[in-house]
DNA sequence: TATGAATGAGTGTTCATTCAT
DNA sequence: AATGAATGAACACTCATTCAT
């Protein structure tokens, strides 16, 4: 049961991950990620003691990457003022999405097999809830439209994910739908004041 | 390949919708669904050549349903002003939604479980791909936002499905969350006219 | 139980000895076979009471039309001379055997079944097994091999096989292999005279 | 894929072929092998991929135990002339047949289950294909009947299966049918040459 | 005579998990 | 730390057979 060799640790996670991408979460198997890391499949049981321990860690990893994005913590920040906070988390969101492509579809995936993990990151940020802290605060502002945040953060998630996915699968190209005019398409929906056009530098 | 019995097959269907509703569309298996209608398991290829034959009988009764809708039908009708095809649209399905919970979760599931299936009901309304074209008209009429509808669609589907879900786990009340403020949040992200008010019947 | 439709159950047969040659006798199936003949599958119970009789049907059926033949019933004439009882009955089977691809691979494949199907033809012509009385002749009358009868037989039958088979799937064309030199073959296995020139009229 | 236990592979496959023996080839099923092993049925997978090529495995085994013949061999020494090598080749089917009794009967159930074996040894011993060489060399030299060799060879196996089985299921006894009698018949068949008699020891 | 409906047993195959080494 | 071996339960799917209509 211990961890020593964080590299095999990875690998494994490594290659669930691809097995997501590739046949979608239900078709993960400890012989299909053993056979992909080249290990033996009951080596898999060193690392993760279950099945299900497997897939909280890719889920963990994903979400934790999330969270460590620059734009997330500066979103948190609260000495900055309140618009250049959410246009900065939809900026960091955006370049985060395109950059790890999947990352938002595994989430998505995962949650699929069972419903008990727990729902998006919106009330994984640290302690205390920052993000619930923020909506009300930006709420307060009269900045954030007054709606449960459940709500919005589904816009600010989907549309980013599909977004990607449509560049991914060549629905349109990257200057077809640019950054100023999806980020506007979320900023109306989830604030209640003008999108601020001086932030785009 | 149908057979007689249409009872017999609705059975099966809700067997396999109530599965996916309590343990979501991974964990759907023909040994669970007989189990759960009181037949044997064979019983099941009677009716339905496949697995996936029956993954789509689920799928298409419930896109079917949502097509059904009055409102579906009204956004579809180009006598009517773009405007009230629009706000009717999000009324329809937001009610439609209330009325049948699990709806637009069995259909998230089951595209999310095997990505061949034609997405939403994005291109799937009758021939000549209505849908394609009222969003081209609203685009041209300068009502709806001139953006890739798939961004469109899934703002529209993804808020009423949480919507729905917030008010079935009783995230709070059908009072605290009204009709007038998803929607308006909605309107304000896929339209570029302000919320018709005088539509609040 | 009562078989009225002749026509019917000539369909039924037919439909299988088709499988058999397309697929292999382990491939059949009521199934299949209903399916093939576009009647329901129980239909095919008021015609064999069971799958071992449908397979003895089709058994009986190849093995007869071996029987009927004009060389067949020439072989058995006690009035003939041997040698040309004999070459007569190769000459038949020969030409039975290429004007009836199908008949002894479906013998043997049906054998292949289950063992307990009668063995060939050899001891199945008539009463008093008059194929036994032939060898016995033609032993005495110094004209066959004296040897087991059976080993002749699977000579016979092998060789016409192979050779009906190596023209079927084109190995050789039937001007390379004449009768003549595979009969000559055949009759120096099982004969101890010269071959009868004369008779290859 | 193959594992360490080399006793348990052995196990299986002596297994499969005693189902052949017992019930034809067509009754294999891995749930009777392994019950009959006394191993779970998953287990056979350790050892075999699938259903197919456990049957390969015995195919193949007993194929070899053919090859492995010294007479075998001998037939393919090209310092020897060409008689012996002939007459030595069928000596050393004969005695192996009678050593291995089910042996040729195991190669021609599989062979018929599934067409897509390749063809008895005819085409396998090793690189070059020396049977086809031997075949033609022999009839070069005027020895060997000047025939398609296929047709050859399906008289020396059907002959020396048959006797075997005779003799194995008591229709005649060793002594009644000697070797010197069924090697004159198949040489009578396949060659053009008087039987040599000298070399019955 | 014919069919649709039903089923229990069986098929090959994959799975997560355990354990001795 | 790692593996090979093993297994019982599950999987989707097919089968021969029966029975009421």
């Amino acid at each position: 049961m211990k961890k020593k060799d964080l590299t095999k640790e990875k690998k494994i996670l490594d290659a669930t991950v691809q097995i997501i991408i590739d046949e979608g979460a239900a078709a993960i198997s400890t012989t299909k990620v053993a056979k992909k890391v080249g290990i033996s499949q009951s080596n898999i049981y060193l690392y993760f003691k279950d099945k299900r321990a497997l897939l909280d860690g890719v889920y963990l990893r994903e979400i934790g990457r999330l969270e460590e994005t620059t734009g997330m913590k500066q979103m948190l920040d609260p000495n900055e003022a309140m618009i250049p906070r959410v246009f900065s988390y939809l900026k960091a969101l955006y370049d985060f999405s395109l950059a790890n492509p999947h990352s938002l579809f595994v989430i998505e995936q995962i949650k699929l097999l069972s419903r008990d993990f727990p729902d998006y990151i919106e009330n994984l940020v640290g302690p205390n809830n920052p993000v619930a802290q923020l909506f009300e605060t930006g709420i307060k502002a009269k900045v954030l439209r007054p709606i449960d945040r459940s709500l919005s953060m589904t816009i600010i998630f989907s549309v980013i994910r599909r977004h990607t996915e449509n560049i991914q699968t060549g629905v349109y190209s990257e200057n077809d739908a640019s950054f100023a005019a999806v980020s506007r398409m979320i900023w109306d929906a989830i604030t209640i004041v003008p999108y601020p056009d001086e932030l785009l530098k």
